[in-house]
Order: C-alpha cells, then sequence, then structure tokens
DNA sequence: GCAACCTCCTTAACGTTGTTAAGCAGCCGT
DNA sequence: ACGGCTGCTTAACAACGTTAAGGAGGTTGC
C-alpha cells in the first residue's frame, strides 16, 4: 500500500525496534512477530538481518553496551573539561558501574536480556581496556585489576537482576514486592523480616552501599 | 497399560524429576512434556498439581534453596561436634556464599532458574534470618548486616550467572569460552586482551578473589 | 535492450510449546 | 448403589520460532 519510501531495513534499525519494544511489552511480549509488525513487515523478514532470534538478542545486548559505552565517554569529557586532572581510580570504578546499573535499568528486563547474551564484536574492549588501565595505572597488577573490575560487574549484575525481579516495575504502575505482608509472613524471623525493607526498598541506596563496600575491599585485598 | 502402582503423583516428586532433566537437557529442553515424559504421564496431568509453568520454576528454586539450607545445616552440626566454639562470623559468612555457589552450580542453568524464580513459601527464612543474627551478634546493625548479606548475595548470584553462561559446562563436553581466540582479537586492547584469561579460567579462584574483597568491604564500611 | 542476477521481502507452512476444555476412571462416604 | 471428589487422559487451540519457496525491484553484463 504505502509505497515504502525506505526501500530497506537494516540490523540497527530492527535493533533500535526491539529495544523500544522491549520497554513496552517486556521479554515476554518481545516476540519476532511484534518485533516485524512495528518495522511494517512480516516475521521471515528478520531473518534477512539475523540468523535467529538469540542473534537479535545478542545484538540488543550489545547495543546497550555501546549506549552505556557512550554515554560514558559524553560524562569523561564533559569532566575534562571542567577539570583537567586525572581523576582518582576510584571515581572512575564507582562510575563505571553506577552507569552499568544505569544503562539496565533503561530496559524492562534490561539485566536479564544482557547477562544471557554474548557480545556480536569487540566494541566492548575499549571501555574495558580504559577501566583496567585505571586501575593498573593506580597501582594495580593486571591481574588484580581484573578481579577488581570482575567483582564490582558480577554485583552490579546479580543487584540489579534481582532489582528488576523483584523491585517496582517502572515501565508500568507495577507496585513492587510487599514488604509490608513478607514482614508479617517472616514474623517468627524478626531479622529475616526486617530485612525486606532494607533489601527491597531504595534500591539506589542500597546500590550504593553494596557499591562502596566492593570498593573499599577490593583497595583493602587487591592494591599491591 | 501398566496398572500404575503408585496412583499418584505430587509436588516434590515432580519438582525433583524436573531438577533432574534441567541437568540433562537445560532450560531449553525443560518443557512440560519432557517432564511428563518422564514421569509417565501426559503433559497436562501437571496442570493439576501446579497453576502453570512459572509455577513448577518458583517450586523447583525453593526447592533448590532447601537443598543448600539442608546442606549448611548439615556442615554446621558437623563441626559444631568437632569444635563447639562458636564460629567467627567470618566463617559463616564466607561459608554461606560458597554454598550457594555450589548449589547454583549443582543444576545446569541454575543460577538463570534460581534467579528469575520467587520462593513459593517461607522456609527461606530461618537461614536468612540465622545468617543475619551472626552477622548482628558480630556488632552490625540490622540495616547493616542486611546490607552486607545482600551485597555478597548479589556478587554470588552475578557471578555464578556469568559462570554458567561463559564458562566450560560440566554437563556436557562444552569446551567454553575461546580465551585464546578472545585474545587475538582484543590484540589492540592488551589489557582487556588478558583479562579474559583471568575472568574465564579458574571460576573457583575468582570467586574466591571476589568474595574475598567483599568480605574485606563489608567488615571496612559497614561494621559499625 | 534484454536477460541474468542479487537483494530483500512475502506467503505458506511446519513442528513445538504452554495452556484450556471436556470427560472418564477409580475411590470414598453414606 | 449412588453422587462426588481426585487425578489423570484425549483433543484441541493460539502463539511461537523457524524454514522453504517464490516474487518484486533494482543493478549489472553484454
Amino acid at each position: 500500500m504505502t509505497p515504502q519510501r525506505t526501500p530497506k531495513l537494516d540490523r540497527a534499525q530492527v535493533v533500535d525496534t526491539a529495544l523500544n519494544l522491549l520497554n513496552e511489552a517486556g521479554l515476554d511480549g518481545l516476540t519476532l512477530r511484534a518485533i516485524a509488525a512495528r518495522l511494517d513487515v512480516k516475521a521471515p523478514a528478520l531473518y534477512w538481518h539475523f540468523k535467529d532470534k538469540q542473534a537479535l538478542l545478542d545484538e540488543m545486548a550489545t547495543e546497550m553496551m555501546r549506549r552505556m559505552t557512550a554515554r560514558a565517554a559524553a560524562g569523561a569529557a564533559a569532566r575534562a573539561d571542567a577539570d583537567p586532572t586525572p581523576g582518582d581510580w576510584r571515581e572512575g570504578y564507582l562510575r563505571t558501574m553506577r552507569t552499568l546499573r544505569a544503562e539496565l535499568l533503561r530496559y524492562r528486563d534490561g539485566a536479564k536480556v544482557y547477562s544471557g547474551a554474548r557480545f556480536t564484536d569487540t566494541s566492548y574492549a575499549a571501555g574495558l581496556d580504559a577501566s583496567l588501565r585505571l586501575l593498573v595505572e593506580a597501582g594495580f597488577t593486571p591481574t588484580a585489576a581484573t578481579r577488581a573490575w570482575h567483582t564490582a560487574y558480577s554485583y552490579t549484575i546479580g543487584y540489579v537482576v534481582e532489582e528488576q525481579a523483584m523491585g517496582p516495575n517502572p515501565f508500568d504502575g507495577d507496585e513492587g514486592y510487599d514488604v509490608d505482608a513478607r514482614a508479617e509472613r517472616l514474623a517468627a524471623h524478626p531479622l529475616a523480616a526486617e530485612s525486606g525493607r532494607v533489601m527491597f526498598q531504595d534500591f539506589d541506596e542500597g546500590f550504593e552501599q553494596g557499591l562502596a563496600a566492593v570498593l573499599a575491599g577490593v583497595e583493602a585485598t587487591l592494591l599491591g
């Protein structure tokens, strides 16, 4: 019907549409037919651009990582303008993990999609290398720097996976886990009962405190 | 045909069969029809015992947690026999997280199943309460104890999610991620290239070092 | 200027999945 | 002997990922 002024569809366009749909429909609603419909195309057309659905999911995760890197680079440039002295490694370390969490939270089920995928190219290497270099220049051995990075990375992934599974869903009116009801059920175990209010409310604060602990521990145990 | 000497099927039996199948077929192969076939039953029979597949997955995660708690309790009893002095909080903290990781690794895609589910009862509360009590008795406030526990918990979940996605699969002959090929691809970023050998080999050692860092950080920043 | 060709999509269909509806066999209390 | 649970079966449905076959439209070769 419509003479289709854009004769083509490319990978980037599909990935962008899929990421948008992910936020509106969730991972369950992210079907090839639904993605195709948004692009005014039928589902099998996607197989021209992607080997299978997992390849599309991998590309989505890679795009999330790219956007994260871009945002981090933009922030770094802005800071370098304001204050050209090289920052403390602690600041960079914290910032990287905050940026990672923020990016995962941008998409519904973002952590699940991200952690279940493999990157489709090496575009992550530059950012990773820069992060590790910051640590090495601060006195970490390359191995210790990797361990330090990986520890905070695992913490962040695990934290956000649970946060998105249990927390209030910002994409629709979901109330999230009912901590009061939980506390009532666990009345026989007072510490466990109260812990729900700490773990399932104010996720920002919880993340920051855990991240601060990880940073302190990494400095104490891995910095030569 | 067979006069079916066991006239019934119960939830526990279904869950146990499903956990066994998970290890042999993976999460993809864990279909209701396959589970039912193992129980000499047709797929819709499972709907008598479980509302839907997610309820079964939730029960599987709960059973994993119960087995973990049982194993932890058995170990604690054995240690109390050998040496009745109350242990250091650090030992208990480390042991809990090691036991968690070991349990998740017992099942193919264990971390994915576990982290995507919600417990179906309150049987986790006693173990959680005991873990928190250990910390509170060591001087943590209840809130700080919860944060300390949650930080290591998130780290462990995140670590194993990635470990099971990237590491060698112990359930069949999978070789795991090819770190040499990765290093070659990332030759332009030497630190990132080398980091693969640290992150994707000797997962036990990597976990222990990260966990030690988390412990040290938690002690430094959260212990009053 | 026409035929061959590549690119990128469509239509049609297949096998499998989770799930529901309807019904039927056996046991239980009365 | 009868109605009513319990616990399963058979049949079927819609939706999903995926494949096969083909066709429209532009580009290239000669």
